[in-house]
DNA sequence: TAGTGGTCTAGACCACCGC
DNA sequence: CGGTGGTCTAGACCACTAG
């Protein structure tokens, strides 16, 4: 373990800050005093209160007179890289949004497909397949794996009505994604399921998703190059 | 000016941030002891702390006792939408980094362009394209366009031997960016440049970057789909 | 209206490290 | 050595709002 002095308001900090992480307090879950936290460290309130300020600064506690502190929701869409949920983005761009299943299996990871992503071989997975539509036109094909060792209640989890991103968004906590972005040409099965000529340039994200060092996801959206297109805006530094 | 009526520490961390931001302090600066600002303020030190304490938490300060308070160096490329520095990534893999000059001028924005890019008609600029390459292979063809009322020293660069955008994030302190990234197959002139086939899928990410609302510069950077992809790790709360 | 957080103070002791 | 930041305390008053 060999948790290094710090002082004692980071202790207090990282504390909170992993029950959180973690998924041991979840969104919605209300934290202790200020006046049980100071008793609990045996320390000053305004010991506590650096702490609690700081997560509240990173985003992780949000706090209300009189009602008390609470785990915040996380962020659904705001910026080029967040967890995206499709739905939100079709509201907010005021269009018609149209979720399709095309395929569901449960299996097991074989080597190929385990070492790709850094899962174990043979862990238990659901593999979806499905499309995203916004106004009736496809603006991404969806290939998701979900582990079910993680992830157990996945398995009662049909998916044909609840796209799986935002099943998970709100049924799992993460602590850790990881993404890449590509351009790539279509290839002729993904161009059928996008309705855009074989050949054509896609932009493809791959993301996956960690909870507490256990991979949760990996998923591969391909979207057509003319129908989709990432956006950010961020300030020098953070 | 209709300043809101903020607590008085976040009026010091506003008031030092805006500092940095808009380059009047620039990284290395020395800011004042706290002792200094108490009085500047006519505060607390404890007030005084918190603020400075919550800069070096955003990554703006960093503090050495006994040597002061200073303005951070910016981070250089860490995550996936950050400025880029081709050169400095090249070495970070292990690649030999080569750097073309393709072209140079000084112009005004036709009504096409000024619109394009949000700016105003007749605005001098520094339009600039030049390749980047790992290895000897493109890596990416760069498309700028630099603002000469705002960066009137660029006029006296030539940009033959250092890239344009490792001049400016040496030279030009900025405080806002925004992306747009997407997939589109490859004109004929951008393959040529490119040593890519046309029609081939690209990656094309583009960006504009400001300082205190005035816009610094445009760049649109195409890179080959089998040679470049953007990564980027993150966690939910940022 | 009482519980909770929001802020600030005045002072203290210590650790580090440049001079 | 002495200047600087790092941390903590004990207490105070205020602002907001849920019950």
């Amino acid at each position: 373990m060999s948790r290094r002095p710090d002082s004692l308001h980071a202790r207090i900090r990282d504390d909170i800050g992993a029950r959180i992480r973690t998924g041991r307090w979840r969104p919605g879950h209300r934290l202790p005093t200020e006046a049980e936290l100071m008793a609990d460290y045996g320390c000053a309130r305004m010991t506590v209160n650096r702490a609690l300020a700081e997560l509240v600064n990173a985003g992780l506690l949000v706090r209300r007179r009189k009602a008390g502190t609470f785990v915040a929701d996380p962020p659904v869409q705001s910026a080029m890289l967040e967890i995206r949920d499709f739905a939100a983005e079709a509201r907010a761009a005021h269009k018609r949004y149209t979720y399709e299943l095309l395929s569901r299996a449960e299996k097991r990871l074989v080597p190929h497909e385990a070492g790709k992503i850094g899962a174990t071989l043979g862990d238990e997975v659901v593999s979806i397949l499905c499309r995203h539509s916004f106004d009736g036109y496809p603006v991404a094909l969806e290939e998701r794996l979900i582990l079910l060792d993680v992830v157990p209640q996945a398995r009662a989890e049909s998916f044909a009505i609840e796209p799986p991103g935002t099943w998970l968004l709100a049924h799992v906590a993460w602590s850790d994604a990881e993404h890449q972005i590509r351009a790539e040409p279509a290839s002729a099965a993904i161009a059928r399921h996008l309705a855009m000529p074989a050949g054509d340039a896609c932009l493809v994200m791959e993301r996956r998703t960690w909870q507490a060092a256990r991979l949760v996801t990996d998923v591969v959206l391909h979207f057509p190059h003319n129908r989709y297109a990432l956006r950010g805006r961020f300030a020098p530094h953070g």
